[in-house]
DNA sequence: CGCGTGACGGTTGAA
DNA sequence: GTTTCAACCGTCACG
């Protein structure tokens, strides 16, 4: 669990701001205990900023890169003061992002073509101007789980305090009214009703016998108990299976099989929306509001220009991949959408002139970037070989995948 | 200069 | 309907 800030680092704080130039404090010389950097301030664009911006959409924006001038709403202003009628950030590399949002697949999948072509991270990071660490990460990934694709984002950890768990606790403790909590999560494990991955803890137990079992209440109707406990391994609606620790590298190498991931699939693409096709109706509608000259839709992988528009015109369809699909890679990939797809949408990568913040579209035939010194390797960029990564479109495990870093404890101390 | 890594501000979705 | 929480994101800068 995060760690409880002693220092709200969320908090806009006053000490944050400032030139980062100027403001770079105590920078901890160990990494180990490293302090948290002044960040310069983030003019922060948010995806859910309403639409309608009057004309500031699409203009190049500067980003943090100037200090905000004093008495400027920064850091310490309320964030709905600072968000801007746009969408996007742009990097250091003059890319666009939206910031917290993963990037295209388009891009993603550009990111580990280009490294399979033997380009080097640091100029496919000047190429598709995405910053080097994201790239580092996204190949670090692929080569990790086989997949592209970006985590799964939000929602909450399935629980583990199924009903089957709390019949089994409250048999324990019916069995033996003075049994210890952890005697009981023992049990479980030992009678493998939960694995290590889902048992509770000890506090869980007990909060369990006091809330839900209490004194030894009799028992009341069984909460429809479950004598299958392993249904509960992984209580996603997929595949009943733990959630490893961490994905192994596959034996066939970077390129071969990838492993199989856990996929999440729990808003199955059989829900109600898919099957009666109400995604139709939105699709539409975000087509619609990404027409020529109005806002972002609020999410970039809807940005005509991201994923769509740039190559197949805007609000159309790309070679009978309905926007169900590459909705599906984002937020819930279906293993079915693979590659063969992707294929007529690959020259995402489109930017402009130099001077322009790079987007994620254009010209299909402008995916080189003519303006930076960076100079395109020989190798075509066209299509090619993407059956190689057909599989890297499956949706990535979510627990167990992070084996290095893991995930963003924020630890503060 | 290239790259791995962690801090950071942000989004997201279930509880 | 709102809040909380814990997952994820990409960028940035350190080393």
């Amino acid at each position: 669990p995060r760690a409880v800030p002693t220092v709200p680092s969320r908090t806009p704080g006053g000490a944050r701001g400032g030139s980062p130039a100027a403001a770079a404090g105590p920078r901890g010389g160990g990494r180990r205990g490293r302090l948290p950097r002044p960040r310069r301030p983030r003019p922060f664009r948010s995806g859910r900023e309403p639409m309608g911006g009057g004309g500031a959409a699409g203009a190049p924006r500067q980003r943090g890169s100037l200090p905000a001038p004093p008495g400027a709403p920064g850091p310490a202003a309320p964030r709905s003061l600072c968000r801007e009628h746009t969408y996007g950030e742009v990097n250091q590399l003059g890319g666009v992002f939206v910031n917290g949002r993963p990037l295209p697949n388009a891009i993603r999948l550009r990111i580990v073509e280009l490294a399979q072509l033997g380009i080097r991270p640091c100029d496919i990071s000047r190429q598709l101007r995405v910053s080097h660490g994201c790239v580092s990460k996204i190949l670090a990934r692929y080569h990790e789980t086989g997949s592209i694709l970006p985590g799964a984002i939000g929602g909450s950890k399935p629980r583990v305090t199924t009903p089957a768990v709390v019949k089994h606790i409250r048999d324990y403790k019916q069995g033996d009214p003075g049994i210890f909590a952890w005697e009981i999560r023992d049990r479980l494990l030992a009678d493998g009703v939960c694995d290590k991955y889902n048992v509770p803890s000890v506090s869980s137990i007990s909060r369990i016998l006091r809330n839900k079992i209490g004194p030894l209440a009799p028992a009341g109707p069984p909460p429809a108990a479950l004598p299958c406990a392993h249904l509960y391994q992984y209580p996603y609606p997929g595949p009943a299976a733990p959630p490893p620790a961490k994905a192994a590298p596959h034996p066939a190498g970077p390129l071969g099989p990838p492993p199989v991931p856990l996929p999440r699939s729990w808003p199955s693409a059989h829900s109600v929306t898919n099957i009666l096709g109400i995604r139709t109706f939105v699709e539409q509608a975000g087509a619609l509001a990404g027409t020529e000259g109005a806002a972002y839709p609020p999410k970039m992988e809807e940005w005509p220009s991201v994923n769509r528009s740039g190559f197949a015109g805007p609000g159309q369809a790309v070679n009978g991949l309905d926007k169900a699909g590459m909705d599906g890679d984002i937020k819930y990939p279906q293993p079915g959408a693979g590659l063969s797809s992707m294929g007529t949408f690959l020259p995402a990568c489109a930017y402009p002139p130099s001077g322009q913040p790079g987007v994620y579209g254009g010209s299909p035939g402008a995916y080189i970037a003519p303006g930076p010194p960076w100079q395109p390797p020989a190798a075509p960029l066209g299509h090619h070989g993407h059956g190689e990564l057909a599989m890297a479109f499956k949706q990535p495990a979510r627990e167990g995948e992070r084996g290095r870093g893991g995930r963003d404890p924020r630890g503060y101390e």
